[in-house]
DNA sequence: CTATTAACCTACTATGTCAATAGGTAAATT
DNA sequence: AATTTACCTATTGACATAGTAGGTTAATAG
């Protein structure tokens, strides 16, 4: 299941790519029109600024941009970043432990299928696709 | 992510099929070739048992069997009985409130888009593929 | 008819995640 | 100097996950 933290992300990115004018948004602004918490968005929004999504700035005039265009982000990256891992069952994660049952396991082959067609989606969607 | 339930559930019907004599199989012997706590395991064939998937015997000589060959199940109905329903997002769940904003929901149409790709894939998987 | 086997049942627990909330500090502009 | 806004640390309640513990019922074998 997709969290809150990748869904709100992909929200708040889309609200930035919709009223984008050159100058920074403020969270408060994006909180109000998504109908989300302003202090729950901080968090989101922190992690987003240290995993290269977006720049924030202090002070009067300022607050969040994103720093590329809507096109060269891909869904999957935010999602990745978002929720930690785009993996499906917890053996496929990045950091999972090496399972000793690996080589024997009958199921791995399915859930390694299961988790391409998804890393694949996820990649394959842009931003952009959802304007 | 799916979670121990429904991939142990899979490979206790695996293990069913492939040890299967016309007898029961007792859920120690299933637990020990697994590598799985049979404690563990008693919660999880209970919820198999009463959700359709497999049957029960008591006493001497009794144990878990299938009651259908492995081309009848299907690996979707198997996770979603297990993990209580097989959306992506709270939002397309069984029984989720109805989303107020899903009519202007943006985001909305990619989850849709993954969960009939997930809802597919499984559904198009059967148990005997895994043997 | 008794011992044994094995399912079945209720309850508990430790750990972690999720979705926030609370209350402040630092930075930048007017 | 006042205001705005990001940034930071800490805490919370609810729930899920992955088990463990210990007992009762049912069925078979000797």
């Amino acid at each position: 299941m997709i969290s809150t933290r990748g869904r709100y992300a992909i929200r708040v990115m889309l609200d930035l790519a919709e009223h984008n004018n050159g100058s920074y948004i403020p969270l408060k602004d994006i909180a109000d029109r998504q109908g989300i918490s302003k202090k729950y968005l901080e968090i989101i929004v922190k992690e987003m600024v240290s995993g290269g999504l977006l720049v924030g700035a202090s002070g009067k005039g300022g607050g969040y941009k994103l720093v590329r265009t809507p096109e060269e982000y891909t869904i999957g990256e935010i999602i990745e970043l978002m929720e930690g891992s785009l993996a499906t069952v917890a053996c496929l994660a990045d950091g999972a432990a090496p399972c000793p049952r690996a080589s024997a396991c009958e199921t791995l082959p399915l859930w390694a299928e299961y988790d391409k067609l998804t890393h694949d989606f996820f990649y394959s969607k842009r931003l952009s696709d959802l304007l």
